[in-house]
DNA sequence: TTGAAAGCGTTACCAC
DNA sequence: GTGGTAACGCTTTCAA
């Protein structure tokens, strides 16, 4: 047998005689066989495997993040090569450039990236899809969020929930999901003539600044409510909170943003703006197969969070009542 | 120029002209060029590639880990190719064939194995470092947690707390951790004289399972003090005794395992065993990256959790009261 | 110090 | 249907 009939039977083309695919076949098992995926990349110019290009690893978002990738690539026999703590888009670049030759296509997060990381569609030919937005990059297909919206939402919630002062804990500056974020805050204070003035406290997405930013709000005088730009913070922040002996909701109300897997199990669960983490990882995945077989894919998809309420932003029966006699 | 020349520069060889180097490297950086893998992996039969195997994604412990892995990985210029959901071993056993050609090393975890996935340190030419137990591959390096230790000291931290009757949230059973953390907790029991009978709930290692679990045990008549297999489980244990109005620890002391990052800012914070999960994983690349250098490595290292006493397990003053004279 | 050439293990094209 | 063989892009040995 020569090694262009075993190569044909298995990759599975017909023009093989059936007794002669057996043969092949019972012997390969024999030997557990397996092509070198190396020899057959250099051959083919493919190699079955997806990059992934993370700026982070901690916590809940990115782990829901890459099972979505990982569920979608398994489904699809696909490979993962994964690469994260890229916090500056030099390195992301750098990760991206080793990346190259061993990836067919690359999902990208970059939301601190200033200049374009990637051409129109791809980066020294291999095509990137992106996760969040990637200023700079605009012309490669991306899934983003409607940060803008969640946060404008949640504001307004907690808002027609009677609270009047409302501190933001924003999110990282150089991110720009986070200034998003701060931007739909903004709007939906400015919106609303009961509004209390901005209040904005400084924040960097861990749970760490969660904590300090409710210490700075505990001993300068608690707001009526306290919007984190993630769940995280949120819940950073809520621990401090009960550290300093004030109750939430009914000293002070609290909403995050994200709904990681954890936000409802927190005391008291969180009110938050749900992101469809694992979902939107599927579909990130799902693109890049798309790609990588030729079709044509969406250039850009916005997924706009839903607004989950939970007991945290909930307004206790006789405080409101005092808020309201209060102000009038 | 010749290819062998570019080639010999590329690699740092010292046998090159410095001009010539010069130039090349010059070259080399306006091209924006990078060596395909393929090819030099075919050449040189390395792929500095470690696989990561695990057999689930979900929550924060293995984020953690691949966190550890990814940091550890990136300071080795190694990549990282993950694959996971591989709750049966036959799947991992085929992810690990899949996976052959393209690592130098795999890092496997893998607790529900049952006969030998692994021959003596490696699986038909790979060498495997197994994460955690894996029944039946004892002869690979594994970095392990004493599973047991742990769960006999949280149980016995319970005991000495003053409670008696403790319920114990098993894992899957067909993971040796989990039966390893069962086996602790049977020990420490039948070694106290004060300690009630053994009481143990199903549980499945997710936030449900522990929900349930506290459900079930909520309608029969709590028991002093619930220890869950691992912190997942507490916290939704937690959740479900919080919705049925039980507090904790005042109506029941509660106790993980694992002391995944959360676990301190959930409302009480979590008693656990602290397990260093990131260190564990750091090590376990390293052990790969030595074992591919050629390096000796040791052939199995326990890592002992540490009891990590929070708020969820405290007694309180008059609750103790009383227990100590209804039963004393 | 450099170049030529033989692999590395596949796939894919072209004869037969 | 099958076999021979030229790529694929690199490393490495051997000569020069």
């Amino acid at each position: 047998m020569s090694v262009a009939t075993v190569s044909r039977t298995l990759n599975g083309f017909d023009n093989v005689a059936t007794a002669t695919r057996d043969r092949i076949l019972k012997i390969a098992g024999t030997l557990d066989y397996v092509p070198h995926s190396s020899a057959r990349a250099l051959s083919t110019r493919r190699t079955d495997t997806i990059g992934v290009l993370l700026p982070d690893l901690y916590g809940e978002f990115f782990s829901e993040l890459i099972r979505g990738i990982d569920l979608a690539a398994r489904a699809r026999g696909l490979h993962l090569l994964l690469s994260s703590s890229h916090g500056d888009p030099q390195e992301a670049a750098a990760a991206l450039r080793a990346m190259r030759s061993r990836v067919d296509a690359v999902i990208l997060m970059s939301p601190q990236a200033r200049k374009n990381l990637v051409g129109p569609g791809s980066v020294a030919g291999v095509p990137v899809v992106l996760l969040g937005s990637c200023p700079g990059s605009e012309a490669a297909p991306s899934f983003v969020i409607d940060n803008y919206a969640g946060a404008f939402e949640i504001t307004r919630h907690l808002l027609s929930a009677g609270h009047r002062r409302i501190a933001f804990v924003a999110g990282p500056q150089d991110n720009v999901e986070a200034r998003e974020r701060l931007r739909g805050y903004r709007a939906a204070l400015s919106q609303a003539a009961a509004a209390g003035a901005e209040w904005i406290i400084e924040g960097g997405f861990c749970e760490d600044s969660g904590r300090r930013a409710a210490q700075a709000l505990a001993g300068a005088g608690l707001p009526d409510a306290i919007f984190c730009a993630n769940d995280m913070m949120a819940i950073g922040c809520l621990d401090a909170l009960r550290e300093k002996g004030v109750r939430v909701p009914e000293d002070v109300a609290l909403a995050g943003f994200d709904d990681i897997p954890i936000s409802r199990y927190v005391n008291p669960p969180l009110t938050t703006a749900a992101v469809p983490i694992a979902d939107i990882a599927r579909q990130a995945l799902e693109c890049c197969a798309d790609i990588i077989a030729g079709r044509a894919v969406a250039n850009r998809r916005v997924f706009k969070p839903e607004l989950v309420i939970r007991a945290s932003s909930m307004m206790h029966r006789d405080t409101a009542a005092n808020q309201f006699s209060e102000r009038g």
